[in-house]
Order: C-alpha cells, then sequence, then structure tokens
RNA sequence: CGCGGGGUAGAGCAGCCCGGUAGCUCGUCAGGCUCAUAACCUGAAGGUCGUUGGUUCAAAUCCUUCCCCCGCAACCA
C-alpha cells in the first residue's frame, strides 16, 4: 500500500473563510483524501492555521486581545468551521505549535550551515507610537504620481504605480494613524535563494510538467524573471524568534515558518500517539510517499519555488511535493468577495443556510481548475434543484417509495438480466472508470460531471422499464427491476461518498447500511455492487433527501448576502 | 508593450498541447410518462468559437495584430 501525503494551504487565522477559501483548496484536498482512503490508499491529510505575522498583531491589537488568546479563539473558530464543512484532515493544527518552532529551527540551522543563509541590511519605516516596524501596506499617504490620499507604501490602488513607503507624501501608520514616522536601518537574514536555483531548476523539470497549466505557468514565470534572496525575517514580537546572535529581537517571517508548517503539524499529529506515528515516514528519506498539496494560485510561488528551494537547500531527503494543484478563484456575484465590504457569502454562515453537502456538491462540480469562476445564486439554486433534488433525490424516492407501496418495504427478489440490465452494466462501468480517471487526476468538474451522469443513468434505466406499468402484468418482473434500482442507490451513495458524506450516511441508512459497509472502490466492480442487497433486506423510504430551492427563497438569499453589485 | 490565465449558443463550461463535420450541463420550446420532489425520459431550436492578418487542401485548434475580463507583481498570507 503506498503512501498519500495531503496538504491544503493552511488558510491565514485572520481571514474569515468564504466559499473561496473552500473550493480553492480546502475543499478539494477533502473529498481527494476521502476518494484516496476509499482507494484503500494510507492517507495522511494535514490542515491547520497559520497564525504569524503583522496581521494577526494588528487584529489581535484591534480586538484589544493578546496575540496568543487571538489566534486561540480564531483557531477553535477556523477548526468548527471546517467541522462543519465536513472536512476529514486527520490533524488540524498551527503554524504556532512547538512542534513547528522545533522543525523552523532544525531547518533554518542546516541552511545556515550550508551557507544559505546570508545578513543584509535594509531600510525600513519605523514609527514611534506603534513602537514597531511597518510593513508596507501598513503604511498610508497621498501619493506622488496622482495626489491619490490613501495610497498604500508598496503601490497607489488609484493610479496603479508601485511605489516605495518613502516616496508617499504625508506618511501615516494605518494602525495608529500616526505621522511620528522615520527611516531606520535593520539587519535580516536573507535566504540565497539564487545559490539553490540550480538544484531547483533540476527539481521542477522533473515534476512541475504533470501540474496544472496555472500552477505551472506560475512556476515558470518565476523562474524566467530571476530568483533573488529572499528576506526570511521581521522586525515583530508574534513568530519565532531568530536563534541567531544579533538578532534575538526578531522573529522568523511568516512565510517562511508556514509551509513548514506541515511537517510540524505532522508532528502534532504523531506526538499524540507516539507509539504507532512517526513524522519522518512521511516527511524525511522515505521514497513510497507522494505528497499532493492544494492551493489557491496566489500560493503558487511559496510552494512550488521558496519552500521547495528551503528544503532543498538543507541537503536532506525531505518529501517534496510530487503534484501540485493550483486552484483559480472563485467570484462571487461578479466581483470579488470581501469582509469589508460584506460581499460574498462566509462558510459560516454557509452552512446555517444548506447542508454542507450542497455547498460541497456545487462548489466541486464549479471548481475553478482552468480559470477564474463565479459564485451566483442563481447558479447555486439551479445545481441544487436540477441534480441533487431532480437527478438524485428524486431517484431515491420514486424508486423506495414505489417498492413499498406496490410490493413492501424490502428489497424484491432479483431476476434474470434482460437487455436493458446489460446496457445498464455497460453504461456504468464507463462511467465509472471515466469518473475513476477523473478523480486520480483530480480533474474535479469533469469528475462530478461523470458522477452526475452515472445518477442520470438510474432514471434512464428506470424510464425505459417501466416497472410502474410491468407490474400490472408480471410482478416478478416488475420485483426484479426495482432490485436493480434499490441496489443503484447503493452504488451511487458508494460513488458520491468523498463529495457528499452526510447525504451518503442517510442513503445508506435507509437501506440498512452505515457508513462503515462501504466497499473498497479499489478492484470496484459494477457487477458485483448490483448484487449486493439481497432479496428481503428492509429499507425505509424516509423524508426526501434535499430541499429544493424556491424562487422566494432564492430573492430572499441574494437580499441577505449582498447579491447586487455594489456601485451599480 | 510588467507577468500569467481567460474570452466557444441566453447562462456556466469542455474541446486547443497531437489542425479534419462544434460537444456537455442549465435555461427555452415541443412531445412522452404518470412510479416519483410541478419531478423523470425523448426530441428540437439556438454559436460566422473576441478581433485583424497569415500558414494550410483544411484552423476553435498553429503563427500574427488589436480589444475586453480576471488575477498576480517578491515587507500582501
Amino acid at each position: 500500500m503506498s503512501k498519500v501525503l495531503i496538504t491544503s494551504a493552511l488558510p491565514y487565522i485572520n481571514g474569515i473563510p468564504h466559499l473561496g477559501h473552500m473550493v480553492g483548496c480546502l475543499l478539494p484536498s477533502d473529498v481527494y483524501a476521502r476518494y484516496m482512503r476509499m482507494q484503500g490508499q494510507n492517507v495522511l491529510y494535514i490542515v491547520g492555521t497559520d497564525e504569524h505575522g503583522t496581521t494577526s498583531e494588528v487584529g489581535a491589537l484591534k480586538a484589544g486581545m493578546d496575540v496568543e488568546t487571538y489566534c486561540d479563539m480564531n483557531h477553535a473558530r477556523h477548526l468548527k468551521t471546517y467541522q462543519d464543512f465536513l472536512l476529514s484532515f486527520d490533524y488540524f493544527g498551527r503554524t504556532s505549535s512547538e512542534q513547528n518552532k522545533e522543525m523552523t529551527y532544525h531547518i533554518f540551522k542546516k541552511l545556515d550551515e550550508n551557507g544559505y543563509i546570508e545578513e543584509r541590511t535594509v531600510k525600513q519605516i519605523y514609527s514611534l507610537d506603534d513602537q514597531m516596524f511597518l510593513a508596507d501596506r501598513y503604511i498610508t499617504g497621498t501619493c506622488p504620481h496622482c495626489g491619490y490620499d490613501k495610497a498604500r507604501g508598496d503601490q497607489c490602488e488609484n493610479c496603479t504605480k508601485v511605489l516605495e513607503p518613502t516616496e508617499l507624501l504625508n506618511a501615516r501608520s494605518t494602525i495608529s494613524g500616526s505621522q511620528n514616522l522615520e527611516v531606520r536601518e535593520t539587519k535580516h537574514l536573507f535566504l540565497n535563494l539564487p545559490k539553490v536555483e540550480p538544484k531547483l531548476r533540476e527539481w521542477l523539470k522533473s515534476k512541475e510538467p504533470f501540474w496544472p497549466e496555472v500552477a505551472y505557468s506560475i512556476a515558470q514565470k518565476w523562474l524566467k524573471e530571476g530568483l533573488q534572496p529572499r528576506c526570511i525575517t521581521r522586525d515583530l514580537k508574534w513568530g519565532f524568534p531568530v536563534p541567531k546572535a544579533g538578532f534575538e529581537n526578531k522573529v522568523f517571517y511568516v512565510w517562511f515558518d508556514a509551509p513548514i508548517g506541515y511537517i510540524g503539524i505532522t508532528k502534532q499529529w504523531a506526538d499524540e500517539d507516539p507509539e504507532n506515528r512517526d513524522w519522518k515516514d512521511w516527511w524525511m528519506g522515505v521514497s513510497d510517499v507522494r505528497h499532493v498539496e492544494f492551493m489557491g494560485k496566489d500560493n503558487v510561488p511559496y510552494h512550488s519555488i521558496t519552500f521547495p528551494a528551503t528544503l532543498l537547500g538543507t541537503g536532506e531527503p525531505w518529501t517534496q511535493v510530487d503534484y501540485l494543484k493550483g486552484c483559480s478563484y472563485l467570484t462571487y456575484e461578479g466581483g470579488k468577495f470581501s469582509k469589508s465590504e460584506n460581499r460574498g457569502i462566509f462558510a459560516e454562515d454557509a452552512v446555517k443556510e444548506f447542508p454542507a453537502d450542497y455547498w460541497r456538491y456545487w462548489l466541486m462540480s464549479n471548481i475553478p481548475e482552468a480559470s477564474d469562476s463565479s459564485f451566483t445564486f442563481d447558479l447555486f439554486a439551479a445545481v441544487v434543484n436540477k441534480d441533487l433534488n431532480g437527478v438524485l433525490g428524486n431517484f431515491v424516492s420514486r424508486v423506495l417509495k414505489m417498492t413499498a407501496s406496490k410490493i413492501g418495504t424490502f428489497v424484491p427478489a432479483r431476476g434474470a438480466d434482460t437487455p436493458l440490465e446489460t446496457t445498464l452494466k455497460q453504461n456504468l462501468k464507463a462511467r465509472v472508470a471515466a469518473y475513476f480517471k477523473y478523480m486520480d487526476a483530480m480533474e474535479f468538474r469533469k469528475a462530478l460531471n461523470e458522477l452526475r451522469a452515472i445518477w442520470v443513468e438510474g432514471n434512464n434505466y428506470i424510464s425505459d422499464a417501466e416497472p410502474w406499468t410491468v407490474i400490472k402484468e408480471d410482478a416478478a418482473r416488475a420485483g426484479a427491476i426495482l432490485n436493480v434500482c434499490i441496489n443503484l442507490i447503493r452504488l451511487f451513495a458508494v460513488l458520491s461518498a468523498p463529495v457528499m458524506p452526510q447525504t451518503v450516511e442517510a442513503m445508506l441508512n435507509r437501506l440498512g447500511l452505515k457508513l462503515s459497509d462501504m466497499p473498497s472502490l479499489k478492484d470496484f466492480d459494477v457487477e458485483k455492487e448490483l448484487s449486493v442487497l439481497k432479496e428481503g433486506a428492509p429499507f425505509e423510504v424516509g423524508e426526501p433527501l434535499f430541499e429544493r430551492i424556491t424562487p422566494e427563497r432564492l430573492e430572499e438569499l441574494k437580499q441577505k448576502y449582498g447579491g447586487e453589485k455594489h456601485g451599480a
């Protein structure tokens, strides 16, 4: 059995996860993890919060809390949200953990020993009132080019010109509003990327061609533009103190320790059960691990260039990413998700409106793979009503209700196959093979399209077989048809499990089965799976699996979540 | 000329790498069925594949011009 290490980009703790975050990395990583487990693979699925950096410090300051308490609170909030979305991670850790500190120090030490770390003195803006160095984005002032008075230290949003913070007129701290700023020199440590570049190029060459277009292009772009030494320390308090003489008051830059978090969190997981778990089995000197990373396109440079270079620089045999699934962005009703403008639907609210499976199904079948895609409530309602209610939910209803009313609440006897069953099985075999092929390749839109097509086979079969007509003349044959249909419900449930775990459980329960009764997808055989439920097995009809979204409800949702474009 | 991605029926997408009758889902219209959630099944209408020029027997697909949308641009996670 091979090992599959699955990681999702670690959500930044200060952010409020919205549907874009869910679909870009968290959800696909979960669907893939569930699928691989069902394929009999040994899966380790790691997620957690990314906690360090200025943004957390400022967030805590504004909330009037110390950073640790603030992060504890937000960590719990993130965890709750992801559990509500039914993410099946093996461990949900945090980059601020002791374990991650250990890993970060170890890796830093190796890089330093190998000569990849260098000191540089840089000029930065210091705020006397805030008593801290300000990141460029925390400095606001008047743009020297266009006179826009809310230009940020890195760029003017009005005229789009790239700026140096020292160019701003009337510069002030975004945090306190103080204009009491001065330029100070400060010493920092840099990771010498150009020195790692030859190794990096060689490594990328072997992996990259198999990545999605988006990920491949972004990595190529960075190499083409040439790598520069990258600063890995900051003048902040919230972070891991730099273990080097002369840098006692500085911490590592969040982007240095965040990806190391995958390893640190694995150690958190291992430490829970040290008898049976070892982080090294997944990360150090192993050749039987396939590492798959999921992330939004903004994260690709760090996972394809900076982090691999960091690991290569240690000279140690770390597990590197084998497949990098980079997704594009999901936009909301034609614009960006924005917490400050209260535009978009956030994960916490989403699960209050509809069960997680509705969102999981919609998001996975509309995942932005090739290009950005858009969430609209109209599209959402169309999919929920048509696919979930019309195709899947209605099939379950019509089959179970008819069997119950015409025969009884048990599985009728199976008959000999007619050409109808032969055709059904042929179609299903082809569909299932395609579904597996796309899931293996992480082409989720296509996979979900096949899943839907598999459900449609059920409606096609029952339309062609017409048990409601047959039963008037030949009760045994009608029973045989319904036997196939009930087995189809079970088959649909099994195949849908990676995407809609909750619904699948409900489907199985009606058939007197549990989630644990699901077969492995390895060596999945349509013929065999269609004869699992035998004559006499009891079932419950139950309520409809899904709720339809009425036009009234749709309007209500659009109103509530600011579906209309601002400033139109 | 900053970089990358995208521009294909009313909507959302596939096809493009490896040129050869333009495909899928929703929506619309018509028909069927009446077991089921006004659901399901069948069929039809609807596209000069953003634009210019070129290569070719043949271009959505290769090269070129311009336009539009989205994202990124290293002290923003």
